[in-house]
DNA sequence: CGTGCGATTGAGTTGGTTCAAGGCCAGTGG
DNA sequence: CCACTGGCCTTGAACCAACTCAATCGCACG
């Protein structure tokens, strides 16, 4: 059980992405850290959202890793977006929302629920920031699947990772804990394990990552993105209040 | 508030689909009628929003097909979602809006700006319901791309267009009218133009589909849909208020 | 009666899949 | 302390869905 080193288990890193998305008073700040006292776990392969279901809280991802995912009838499945630490499921903002797709954890996962703009309408932005992003990582997702070959899919998606782990304070050197199996990475790039398996070996190959151990690192991030054309998703200027 | 199916191009497609989302009072629909009165046009290829650019206003497509759509530096373009009459462009809700991705006509296009819910706050709900349902459709774009074969992925687009195009009423008997070009279904399904054109020539040959002379009929929509395993996304009763 | 864009068809090629067999290693129980 | 699991990763070889390249067709339009 590997623990890390720069953050204990206390909501910081959700925190602080979202006080990078916008700007948060005191107030908010303390409501949210608030809730983040109030934590649940979950097991690996546990349900936090049920599709189709009513959606009857607001809940944020505090450590470990889950996913957005769809099932098809025949075993087929489909991992839509990762969510780490400061990701928020079921924010919506219409009366009766009912989640569009199901929500998994990947590893053991410490989240809680936080209270919606009605009761700190100082969060409405944040809320609406983060669900911003959320559209943008989709459109990200759906370029990997419809226009980039298996290489280039699997090091935009790895690069991705690396610039929302750096949001939220969890990367250090470019390098962050990786706790996704090879399996899970083919449901999220449309690949087979298989192939997936043999490309993560030709990055190895040139050195671009380094992945041992649960634990994921890059040679030179902003090289390996020039060649697969890559911008970053988020740059945090453009979505601030001005 | 459900407007009459047999429509000119006097924007009552839009409006229908709207008033299809959410309980629009007497004033939000004269407000939005008003609206349309102001039409633009554009021609096909015209960019309604550029990438990356601060959003100034929120469109509505009256008539006329566009699509937010993104190009790679070597000249490969994915289309990320179509846009029918009554969808809804930088419909955001917070401070400083970027565009995620760029809008492009794919015909001849008209449409107008709608008022923000600043203005109207009876529109608040209609337009995060539309928000909703936009996410719920790129996510049925991603589960395509990433998870069904070139003929699944071109059946589920058309039954969508269906779905969509009854949604706004421009739908008679299972058929519209449909001005997409091969390429742009391949660009949409990431697919080749050629490879789309083999997957028609099936669905032809089996009589699930006549495209002809620029109009798309189903020959069985309902076993179509349960051959690919496809149920609607966009099902009026989960997203109206109570 | 060209002219040009889009649809169609054929033939060869390839990126990614499938199937199947090990290999590695952390955890468990004797 | 070691043997025995069970997950996950790795590798090889055969196969096939979709791509590429290239030619032809059809039709709307000036």
């Amino acid at each position: 059980m590997r623990v890390n080193v720069q953050i204990p288990h206390d909501g910081a890193a959700a925190i602080r992405r979202l006080s990078m998305l916008a700007d948060l008073d005191e107030m908010a700040v303390s409501v949210l850290q608030a809730a983040t006292r109030r934590r649940r776990t979950a097991e690996p392969r546990a349900e936090l959202l049920h599709e189709s279901r009513p959606i009857r809280e607001r809940l944020m991802i505090l450590r470990g890793w889950a996913a957005r995912t769809r099932m098809l009838e025949d075993g087929r499945r489909q991992i839509m977006s990762l969510l780490l630490p400061g990701d928020l499921i079921g924010n919506y903002d219409h009366g009766s929302p009912v989640a569009a797709s199901m929500v998994t954890t990947l590893t053991d996962v410490e989240y809680c629920t936080v209270p919606g703009p009605d009761d700190l309408p100082q969060l409405e932005e944040v809320y609406a920031v983060s669900r911003a992003i959320d559209e943008a990582y989709l459109l990200a997702q759906i370029t990997r699947l419809g226009r980039l070959n298996a290489e280039e899919r699997l090091t935009d998606l790895l690069l991705e990772l690396l610039e929302r782990m750096e949001l939220c304070g969890l990367a250090v050197d470019d390098s962050f804990d990786f706790p996704l199996t090879q399996e899970i990475l083919a449901d999220m790039t449309g690949l087979t394990p298989v192939h997936v398996n043999r490309m993560i070996q030709l990055l190895r190959r040139r050195d671009d990552i380094v992945l041992k151990s649960g634990r994921l690192s890059f040679g030179n991030p902003a090289l390996l993105a020039a060649r697969v054309g890559r911008s970053p998703v988020v740059v945090t200027e453009n979505w601030r209040q001005r």
